[in-house]
RNA sequence: GGCCCGGUAGUUCAGUUGGUUAGAACGCCGCCCUGUCACGGCGGAGGUCGUGGGUUCGAGUCCCAUCCGGGUCGCCA
């Protein structure tokens, strides 16, 4: 038969116990006992830490009796003296404390957990993720949450503080199939019709500033039904802005203004302002890519005029399809990037999308380098003096079309930096990137698209491009990167009627389509809207980043799996027929 | 959807060219123990080797298929 806490009342948390030499009360969960025989002591947990408690011989018979019977998990209460301890243990916070119990409650039983509640726990995942509540009372994952809570605890007092208003937007809404899948909620009232969850509330958020609303901020959750990463989940939040009468400048000040806050309040980290702000021009010709990891250099080298002058066909080829040639250095590299290694490193490139890889090699007794037979006299030692290469380094270089040579050494330059071990493990390097370009083009669908949205405002000297060269029209659209995670999107949007409308149509869109999709939002610019702009910041990978975990699993309390599914839950399952017709939907299962 | 890695007591793992009854540690159960804190000591229980099929005198081990999990590419306006 189990106890009840009546008559005992919680005084303290395990781990904030204090007071020695008065009576205290604490409850949690059972992390270990070690029964001495005619000594017993249990170390009780609860959120904030484990304290211990102790039951001798001058603990009542019926009391010790009791505490015998404890055993892994099981819920206790236990009031009794805060004592000093004999022996101290310095790993624990409540170390130098005991609690000699007098009145003992075992609240709840527990059966033998699957896998044991440990911090450094090595049970893999998957059976963890089946019994998530358990794998949740571990420590680590107890911190994590906390830390969590504690960003959008920063978030809240920053934005209200600078003035947002907190506004909730519609979980269901109209499906925009542009860009990811939408995750579907059929009507039961309209027959055959759909809402759809929320990818982002941009919409609404927009409107919301068409209202007068000035200064909007929400923990927004969003959600796509998209394969999953590690750091991608179907759902999740995002601290989600939208400000009236700024530019952006002022967004990018009152967003630092938060990362400032957010570092130094969770990690009490000094974080200078203003952040770096880099163009995406830069940013991919220096790292070839718009979200690069600025905490290690191995920067970009242009060697195409030097290239250009060899009688290689690779190289020359590439330039004279108007493409380029270009460079990374790996300092010190010889040694771990064996002709092995190369070899990998090859297959990699051209895994993503090069068609190979050059490279000069410069160990202690020569200069290894693929294409020696192709250079005369003096190239090579012109293009490792414009590399500034020295003996020990490694030169990896790609020949190709622009859209090629820079991801591909971005890539090359984060897989390399972290083989070669250069990428440091800490710092905080966080990083704008503006000034994105409007479009995109689309291989596939061979057509233009919006990079960001389509409701993105192009900078004004980049409007008359918009007849003559797509390609050359940059957006008032930025990203917050942190150490080559993208942690932020945002961008001033278009207020002018007549310009949405035309970007729609640039974008491919009929008139129909626009009208179908977008007309009320169309229309609602047409009563006059201030000039705003806004972004949202992913609240997953930023708890990620600060707790310095590996995946989005490890900072939400209920993750979903690589297949969106739920382990614990087993959702998404199959429902009723009743169900079924109730919404006017049958199934077809594939094959 | 493609590619790569993994699945053996409750857990983490070992398991030889295919060969007797599949082992260890932790956990669990029982007994002993007054200063433990990863307590200690003695004893014990616990396995459809992910699943199905095949090769073989014989399969945890080799082959095929399949399921599950992870990573990655595609995808993520």
């Amino acid at each position: 038969m189990l106890d009840t806490m009546k008559g005992l009342k919680r005084t303290h948390y395990c781990g904030e116990v204090d007071g020695v030499g008065n009576e205290v009360t604490v409850c949690g969960f059972t992390q270990r006992v070690r029964d001495k025989g005619s000594l017993i002591f249990v170390d009780l947990r609860d959120r904030t830490g484990i304290v211990q408690l102790v039951f001798d011989d001058t603990t009542a018979a019926e009391v010790f009796e009791k505490a015998k019977k404890i055993k892994s998990e099981y819920v206790l209460m236990a009031k009794g003296l805060l004592r000093e301890r004999e022996s101290k243990n310095a790993d624990i916070k409540t170390g130098s404390v005991e609690i000699l119990v007098s009145d003992l409650r075992i609240l709840s039983v527990a059966q033998t957990p699957p896998f044991e509640i440990v911090n450094d726990s090595k049970t893999n995942e998957e059976l963890r993720l089946k019994y998530r509540y358990l794998d949740l009372r571990r420590a680590k994952l107890q911190e994590n949450l906390i830390m969590r809570h504690k960003i959008a605890k920063t978030a809240r007092e920053y934005f209200y503080d600078n003035g947002f208003l907190e506004i909730e937007t519609p979980m269901l809404m109209k499906s925009t199939p542009e860009g990811a899948r939408d995750y579907l909620v059929p009507s039961r009232i309209h027959e055959g019709k759909f809402y759809a969850l929320p990818q982002s509330p941009q919409i609404y958020k927009q409107l919301l500033m068409i209202s007068g609303f000035d200064r909007y901020f929400q923990i927004a959750r969003c959600f796509r039904d998209e394969d999953l990463r590690a750091d991608r989940q179907p759902e999740f939040a995002q601290i989600d802005l939208e400000m009236s009468f700024m530019d952006v400048d002022e967004i990018l000040e009152i967003t630092e203004g938060f990362v400032k806050k957010l570092m130094k309040d969770t990690l009490h980290i000094d974080i200078p302002l203003p952040l770096t702000r880099m163009t995406y021009k830069d940013a991919m010709e220096r790292y070839g890519s718009d979200k690069p990891d600025t905490r290690f250099g191995m920067e970009i080298c242009d060697i195409s005029d030097i290239a250009a002058k060899t009688d290689f066909v690779v190289f020359k080829g590439a330039i004279e399809a108007g493409g380029s040639v270009k460079a990374i250095v790996a300092k010190n590299a010889a040694s771990i990037l064996t002709r092995k290694e190369i070899d990998k490193l090859t297959e990699f490139v051209k895994g993503i999308g090069a068609k190979g890889l050059a490279y000069v090699r410069w160990n202690e007794d020569a200069q290894g380098c693929s294409f020696a037979k192709f250079l005369k006299e003096g190239e090579l030692d012109e293009i490792l003096s414009r590399l500034d290469a020295q003996k020990g380094d490694v030169v990896l270089i790609v020949a190709d079309k622009n859209k090629v040579t820079l991801p591909v050494l971005g890539a090359l330059r984060l897989k390399v930096g972290k083989q070669i071990g250069i990428v440091p493990d800490s710092g905080f390097n966080f990083l704008w990137i503006t000034e994105f370009p409007f479009f995109e083009w689309d291989e596939e669908s061979e057509s233009w698209l919006a990079m960001h949205h389509p409701f993105t405002m192009p900078l004004e000297e980049c409007l008359p491009y918009l007849d003559t060269d797509k390609g050359k029209v940059r957006a008032k659209a930025f990203d917050l990167v942190l150490n080559g995670i993208e942690l932020s999107s945002g961008s001033i949007r278009i207020t002018n009627p007549e310009l949405q409308e035309k970007m729609f149509k640039l974008l491919g869109l009929t008139e129909k389509e626009i009208n179908d999709k977008f007309g009320f939002l169309v229309d609602a610019y047409k009563y006059a809207a201030p000039p705003h702009g806004g972004l949202a910041l992913g609240l997953d990978r930023l708890a990620m980043l600060i707790c310095g975990a590996d995946s989005l699993r490890d900072v939400t309390a209920f993750p979903k799996v690589k297949d969106a599914s739920e382990l614990m839950s087993q959702c998404p399952s199959t429902v009723d027929d009743k169900q079924l017709s109730e919404l006017h939907i049958k199934t077809v299962l594939s094959e």
